[in-house]
DNA sequence: TTAGGGTTAG
């Protein structure tokens, strides 16, 4: 209010064309979050200067008025006036928040020209846009040219790296930013602790999270969030249940994150009541609200455990619309314990919210399969082909020094593929004097048998473990991860292959951790 | 007279 008053007195006393005091009024109502009477002092001033079309495009950033943030641009633009790093780091803030790909593409190419890229502002906003759209790659190049022109870095620059390895699952990269992290002391900032808490529990190295997590005095609940979802991810259930107290008795209380680790740990180990429990103190004793999410595990919980009509009848009883991913679990369920009838329920709602997920119709063909419905089984895989449908493809990569190598199931093109073909054969040799055989039960490709082996034995997993087993010291463990959900048999083989050569194998597919160790996985079978 | 930012989610 002392603001307004002032700005009647200004405009009694006939100051409101000066633009030194126009730019000061337009900063003063975007700081009180009054942006439209900045806008109606911008819009009134009959010539503005720079600053006058930083203030206000930057004040329409902040507040949420992104669209207006660019369109004011581009009338900057037309009328001819330059623009300095403050309007590009507030434009790609507008964009960043708006997900604008193009428009941030082309202010990317657009600082590099104005010269205003070096600057800081400008580097943090387009790193922080770059991770925000998942573009990590992205992020990791700009990162680096940073590094090579000597520029600063800082507690949001890093924060940000850290979390596009962690998208990448790139554990040499992120490595190389912990270690830039013990030179400047950076790494006691809550902020960088937590995303290198969750960069390295994404990449494997849940041992490498819990230092991290223990080196640090300062706790906030997303640092604590990060660590228990580390430990979710892996399914160490005893770890998730033991930091879930600790943080009580240390007066943090959980949140709706924390509860969705809890309670995907539940899921992924079995364990029915226990979900149960801490779905009731969620509500009961934290006074949270259950989201979408927290029913999606809960639906998971008890599919995963054979409880499939428990979980329909959640899904019928929550007070959201089921969505894909949940009609997805249920339907996995029904695939894995043969429930034909909710199969059906479940693909029905599925082919109409994901009508281009091959994936759905693939697991309802295996419901049939599972119940000899052979005709049905013929009809799924008729429709499915005659669409335009496509599965995704099985990938695997491995990192080797500081290079990510991916391989196809069937892979053609890496330059050592022949060796790897060979050596995987001889490893498969070998296993199969173990008592390894091929489980072909859920491949139901319209192939024969002979075939289908060859296809389970060129997994893209397979492939990166045989070329990891080539390349890395026979000390160190090897570490693949996959974009699909491993397979039975493929699981069977890591858990040999592990026994075998003595190694440590480390598999992360869609969204959790297997480890392999001494011909036994951490998952204990279940996931 | 003009700038802001980063972390956790079945």
């Amino acid at each position: 209010m002392e603001g307004k008053a002032c700005h009647a007195q200004i405009i009694y006393v006939g100051l409101q064309t000066d633009v030194l005091t126009s730019n000061m009024l337009i900063n003063m109502y975007a700081k009180c979050g009054l942006v439209d009477c900045a806008r109606k002092v911008f819009d009134k001033m009959p010539e503005r200067s720079l600053v006058s079309w930083n203030t206000m495009i930057g004040s329409l950033a902040q507040n949420g008025e992104e669209q207006e943030a660019l369109t004011l641009f581009i009338g900057m633009q037309r009328e001819g006036t330059t623009c300095s790093e403050f309007t590009v780091s507030s434009v790609l803030c507008a964009c960043a928040a708006k997900c604008a790909m193009f428009e941030c593409k082309q202010l990317h190419a657009f600082a590099i020209k104005a010269a205003t890229d070096l600057n800081v502002f400008v580097g943090t906003a387009l790193l922080r846009w770059y991770v925000q759209n998942e573009l990590y790659e992205e992020a990791l190049v700009l990162f680096h040219k940073a590094q090579m022109m000597g520029l600063e870095q800082n507690q949001f620059t890093i924060s940000s790296t850290i979390c596009a390895c962690a998208g990448l699952a790139a554990l040499i990269e992120g490595n190389q930013v912990h270690a830039v992290l013990r030179k400047t002391g950076l790494g006691s900032n809550i902020y960088v602790a937590s995303s290198l808490i969750d960069m390295y529990a994404k990449c494997g190295c849940i041992g490498e999270a819990y230092i991290v997590f223990h080196s640090m005095e300062e706790r906030s609940i997303v640092f604590w969030n990060a660590m228990i979802s580390g430990f979710a991810r892996h399914a160490h259930s005893l770890e998730v249940m033991i930091l879930f107290e600790k943080m009580q008795q240390m007066s943090m209380y959980p949140n709706e994150v924390t509860y969705i680790a809890v309670l995907s740990a539940c899921s992924h180990m079995g364990l029915v009541e226990k979900g149960q429990k801490y779905f009731n103190l969620m509500i009961k004793e934290h006074s949270l609200s259950p989201n979408v999410l927290h029913y999606s595990c809960m639906v998971d919980i008890f599919g995963r455990a054979g409880q499939i009509h428990e979980a329909y009848e959640m899904i019928k009883n929550m007070p959201f619309h089921a969505t894909a991913s949940i009609w997805g679990s249920l339907l996995s369920s029904c695939r894995v314990y043969g429930n034909l009838e909710l199969a059906e329920v479940a693909a029905k709602q599925l082919f109409v919210l994901e009508p281009n997920n091959a994936g759905n119709h693939i697991l309802l063909s295996n419901v049939y399969a599972a119940n000899k419905k052979w005709e049905e089984v013929a009809k799924s895989r008729k429709l499915l082909k005659e669409s335009e449908v496509k599965k995704e493809r099985g990938k695997s990569w491995i990192e080797i020094k500081d290079k990510v190598h991916s391989f196809m199931v069937g892979e053609r093109n890496h330059p050592k593929i022949a060796e790897i073909y060979s050596k995987l054969d001889h490893l498969v040799e070998e296993l199969e004097k173990l008592d390894y055989k091929a489980e072909t039960a859920h491949d139901l490709h319209y192939v024969e048998e002979g075939r289908k082996q060859e296809l389970l034995r060129h997994h893209s997993e397979k492939l990166a473990l045989t070329f990891g087993l080539m390349c890395l010291p026979s000390n160190a463990p090897i570490r693949i991860m996959k974009n699909l959900r491993i397979c039975g048999d493929c699981h069977s083989f890591m858990k040999l292959a592990s026994s075998f050569t003595g190694r440590e194998i480390i598999v992360r597919d869609t969204n959790r951790f297997h480890h392999f160790r001494n011909g036994c996985c951490s998952c204990g079978d279940f996931w």
